[in-house]
DNA sequence: GCTTCGTGCTGAAACGTTTCATACCTAGTG
DNA sequence: CACTAGGTATGAAACGTTTCAGCACGAAGC
């Protein structure tokens, strides 16, 4: 019986219409909102999504959600009204209200916050321990003044939530278990090219350098090299750098940059495994999963010079 | 009247569920299927997509469609059977009967194949004159040994339309306009970071090594760069390199790359200019838009060696 | 007073699915 | 033979919109 209708499925060229199906069932589409394409570590992200959804009956559809905040609330309202199953928000920047709100209307699993919810399932990188592996490193090798380079809170609220700010937290912390309080300095730009080129010029002109800069995103890494060069320095001869995310860029040849790597894929494939386990109600309490980040040294980080220790 | 109605939605806090308008109406919904979110070049066209739409009732999701043909036609579908108002496929590898399938079905506006049809709307850059920008500065620096790395078709049918293999035929027309019939060399390979660096490694083993190395992508010429380090030459010293797309990863200033700029901006807004045309019904002839590239030039081309002359 | 017009209100059909209730058929069991 | 269980057919309601027809009302023009 079965056989002959998919047999007549085939025959007539049905497909059902996912939004009519949506009126009383499921729409078998999940939502996938992201604040910025040209971040490179979250396409890995998405990849993980995919991958994981490739064998189900679900269809991942993705929400270019922007900067800021509004837009981002914007195209998470768009994807509820269209009745999507679950959504994945990566990053939002939205206030924990509001994103308590969304979670309480539709199975939804953040990534990258780290506050906990009773509402939606979290997927997150421990970036204290990440924070962590850098400045060890750059400690090990001998440096002392270690300066960090974070992306500036764009919304009020409780920012400590954002990876970003554990980051930075993560960075003090570790600077003081290496005895290093005195030498904490943090500069608020942007995660963006822009942003850490012009972290890394305010650190350069001080009165006593950094002898290593520790960038808490790749693209921002990108612009202090550029910085560095400009101010006819060399990497890692004169000053270390090291960042975070451990994107193609990080890897590319000319780079070589010394970054915490955080696997966005399996971040994205649990994300999506969560979710599932959400939709078909399977499971009722909230999850909270950390992912372990790793180190991958290249060869922007160095001893210092003897001179500068 | 109008603004009583307006006051009780906004009392009520209510929102028209989309899957329900779509059964009779517009679900005013926009899908953009992208190949590959890890090519910078694509998140340059989506902002000028969205930018374009900002401003209207249009909501865009990004279908990831993935490398194989398969999965394209595949989230092509699912674009349909949730009833989006239009769609916006951007260098699909789609066989172009299928394509003209999904153009009588929907509104469709197609970026980067080079086919005209009269069912859906065009937009490309001119491959030709941006392959033709690239040999004519290489030659006018005076280099004769120009190579090029092209991506290999993956499908059968007319691949006369994909973007690259323009860009192919442009390079051999214009090396044939400037005299150097007997130089054309054609690598094909992929436009990945993988494909460039196999190409390259090709090219450099060859008894008589070319001078100058044009790479059909950004992405490709990053591994160009890196065989060419490994081999222990230097850019542009002993070899020129070149490519396409101008995007960030060109600017980036340890790579500074020589590039061909095709404004996916202005190729995203028109491609969304040109589908709500299509949509609100205001147009029904098909518009083939050609977008005109310019070249960048950066430190990655220089005269060749005199020897090498 | 009659028609015409614009405006607002009301009701019903239609869109394509899922879900549920009901009824029917067949084979197996005691 | 009566009863049960499982498979199969049929029909109807529900989901939340849009669209359209019909109706009532008051204003304006003859």
């Amino acid at each position: 019986m079965q056989a002959r209708v998919h047999e007549a499925i085939s025959d007539l060229g049905y497909r059902p219409q996912n939004a009519a199906r949506g009126m009383r069932g499921q729409t078998y589409t999940i939502g996938v909102m992201l604040s910025d394409l040209s971040n490179p570590f979250f396409p890995e992200i998405v990849e993980g999504i995919t991958a994981e959804l490739r064998e189900t009956d679900y269809q991942v559809l993705l929400g270019p959600g922007g900067v800021e905040p509004d837009s981002q609330a914007r195209i998470t309202e768009a994807m509820i009204d269209r009745r999507m199953d679950g959504l994945i928000l990566i990053s939002p920047e939205i206030p924990r209200t509001q994103l308590d709100g969304t979670a309480r209307t539709v199975p939804t699993v953040v990534i990258g916050r780290h506050g906990k919810s009773a509402h939606h399932d979290s997927v997150v990188d421990d970036d204290t321990t990440g924070a962590a592996l850098i400045v060890d490193h750059l400690a090990d090798l001998g440096h002392r003044r270690i300066a960090h380079i974070v992306h500036k809170e764009s919304g009020r609220g409780r920012p400590t939530t954002m990876p970003h700010t554990v980051r930075a937290e993560g960075y003090r912390q570790a600077m003081r278990g290496r005895g290093l309080d005195d030498e904490i300095t943090v500069v608020s730009t942007a995660y963006s090219e822009e942003g850490g080129y012009a972290g890394a010029r305010e650190l350069l002109s001080r009165p006593i350098r950094p002898t290593a800069i520790f960038a808490g995103a790749d693209v921002a890494a990108i612009g202090v090299l550029k910085a560095i060069y400009e101010a006819g320095l060399t990497v890692p001869h004169d000053i270390s750098v090291a960042s975070y995310d451990n994107t193609t860029l990080a890897a590319l040849d000319p780079i070589s940059l010394t970054s915490v790597d955080q696997d966005g894929r399996l971040m994205g494939g649990n994300a999506a495994r969560l979710l599932l386990e959400r939709i078909e109600r399977r499971r009722e309490r909230s999850v909270f999963f950390s992912v372990t980040p790793t180190l991958v040294t290249r060869r922007s980080t160095a001893a210092p010079r003897s001179a500068d220790r």
